[in-house]
Parts: C-alpha cells; sequence; structure tokens
DNA sequence: GTCGGTGCAAACTATTTGCAATCGA
DNA sequence: TCGATTGCAAATAGTTTGCACCGAC
C-alpha cells in the first residue's frame, strides 16, 4: 500500500538468487564437485517455488520454466542444497518430503491447518529463548528444532 | 528414590491397559465394530512396548509375546488406536511413521539425538502457554502439535 | 446368519540406486 | 582426459488394498 521506492529496480528475489548461487558453487568447487545446467535449473527453480514444496510440484515448476530435469537428479540436487545450508527439508504430515528455501528467509516454525492444508508461517523470540533454555537443561546441544501447530485457520474454524 | 507404598502390588501399568482396553472397546462399539482376538493382542503389545515404536517392532514385540498378526492387521489398527485418541502418530526424521501410546502419558514434546538416536522427552508449561498465545494471535484453533528438537544428547556431544 | 475382520499377495507411492552414456574442469 | 553427473529403468521400503475365507455378535 506504501510508495514504491524509486531505487528499487531490481526485484529483491534476484540478488538472494544470485547470492544462493554463489554459496552453491563455492560449495561445489569445496568438495570438487562440478557446477552443470541441471544444478543451476533446479537452484533457481528452487527459489522461484513458493515455499513448502514437494519434488513433484518443483519437477513441474521446472517444466514451466521450459527446462526438463529428471526426478532423480532433482532428489539427488536437493540433497545438496540441503547439506550446504540453503535448503531445508521439513514433514508436515504429509506422506512426502516437503522443502523450503531458507536463505534470504529467517528461521520461523508453521501452523498447518488440516481442513485445507494452508501454512501459515511464524517466529516468536520468546519461544526460541525457551527452547534454548530447555536443551540447557538437558545438557543437550541443539542443532535444528521444527515446531508443527496442527489445527483450524480462521477461515475453517468457522465453517468446522 | 522415595519409598515404595506398600499399598502398590498392582503394577501401574496393568490398570492403564485395563482403561485403555475399555477405551478402545467403548470406541469399537460406538461405531459397531468387533471387539477382535487380534485387536486384544496388538493393544496389550502397544502398552508393552516402549516409546516411539514404529511398526517392524510392535510386529515383533508381537512374536515375543508369541502372538501372530499380520502387518495389514497391525497397520489398520493403529490407525483405530490414532483415530480413538489413545495413540499418536509421530515423524521423528526416520523414513517410516513411529507411534506411541498417550493414554496413561502426559503430553511432551521431544529432543532427538541425531547422532545415537536416543529420544528424550521434555514438557514445559510455559511452552505450551506460549503457543496458545501464538494460536490465539493467529485466530488458529490448534488441535495438536509437535515439536521436535534436534542435535546431539549429552552422551554424544562430547565425541561429536 | 450377517457383516465386519483377517491374512495373503499384489498394488502403490515416494524415493534410491546401478549403469551406460554424457559432460564439465 | 577423467572422474563426476545424468537419465533411465529397476529396485527399495513402507504402507495400503482387493479378495476369499473366517469369526464376533
Amino acid at each position: 500500500m506504501g510508495g514504491v521506492s524509486v531505487r528499487a529496480k531490481v526485484n529483491p528475489m534476484d540478488s538472494t538468487i544470485k547470492r544462493a548461487t554463489q554459496i552453491f558453487q563455492d560449495f561445489l568447487k569445496g568438495r570438487n564437485l562440478k557446477v552443470t545446467g541441471e544444478r543451476k535449473i533446479i537452484l533457481d527453480a528452487v527459489f522461484k517455488t513458493h515455499d513448502h514444496f514437494d519434488v513433484e510440484e518443483l519437477y513441474k515448476t521446472i517444466q514451466d520454466l521450459n527446462h526438463r530435469v529428471s526426478k532423480a537428479t532433482i532428489y539427488r540436487t536437493l540433497e545438496l542444497f540441503v547439506e550446504c545450508g540453503l535448503v531445508n527439508k521439513l514433514s508436515l504430515g504429509d506422506s512426502f518430503s516437503r522443502y523450503e528455501h531458507i536463505y534470504g528467509h529467517e528461521h520461523h516454525d508453521h501452523l498447518i491447518c488440516v481442513s485445507c492444508g494452508k501454512i501459515i508461517e511464524f517466529f516468536n523470540e520468546d519461544l526460541e529463548k525457551l527452547q534454548d533454555k530447555i536443551c540447557r537443561d538437558h545438557n543437550f546441544k541443539e542443532t535444528d528444532h521444527s515446531l508443527r501447530i496442527f489445527g483450524h485457520c480462521e477461515d475453517c474454524a468457522g465453517s468446522g
């Protein structure tokens, strides 16, 4: 609703992709792996796909961009993205794995509507601190966490 | 650490099984479903199995009790347990579904050691309240939640 | 006797893997 | 050149399902 800055000529997502590409290529180089056309296509698609995509959705996104990469390669490449920290692998109650890109995207948790499937992201500082405390109390060194709250969203609660 | 009550002659788990059996049978009756030998065997095994079991483990537990129920029936029965609220279905980062019985077992969340696979349960009142607040703020009606914290447990953190 | 339940084997589905051809450094 | 990568098709693995027989009520 506010005015758009006249300086903002560049889609901010473009620079996110650029930086993600850099991170990925550095990662590959460090492991003596190769930068291939397929890997570029997949990275591009991942950052253009809405959050919480699954492999099938990513496969279609790539087709929509007029490219073609096999699912085997998509699976193999997503694993690399996870290893270099660009992508999170989630399980949101489905029977398949979902992913979200996290570069240029702060940590957050999820409210999952079991009626319509909507996924609402949220972040709460106090929650994070409380979890840190719980880990300390158990002498547990956290590397990652995932809080999923299932229920009915605003739109579905009324009709349920 | 405290003294054991001399009145406690009965294994407390026995009465949990009894009450769970009652709940399950009432549930079946309400749906015009039948109480079968297999269902009794599975319920018994579920409450004797350590937490966070998967179907394979439950299958073996049943064999150890000198019974034999097909996996198809185990899957079908676990679904009934989930429906009547005796059992929770979890995903703890494995490739398969895990379950835990919740009757006689308060709500809790999990610390999951990615080194040794140990699962530590915890409960924190403040955490629950904070989640309630987050849901209220989003007009979200929670039905269930799952917080999983991944990392290294006390025993594994040192050697890592 | 009537449905619902069970075991079996086949079907399914998401994911992984072996392999020959191909490609990037 | 040479090892890494790809696509394909086959293999996996967990889970679900169709069906004929069986059993609870």
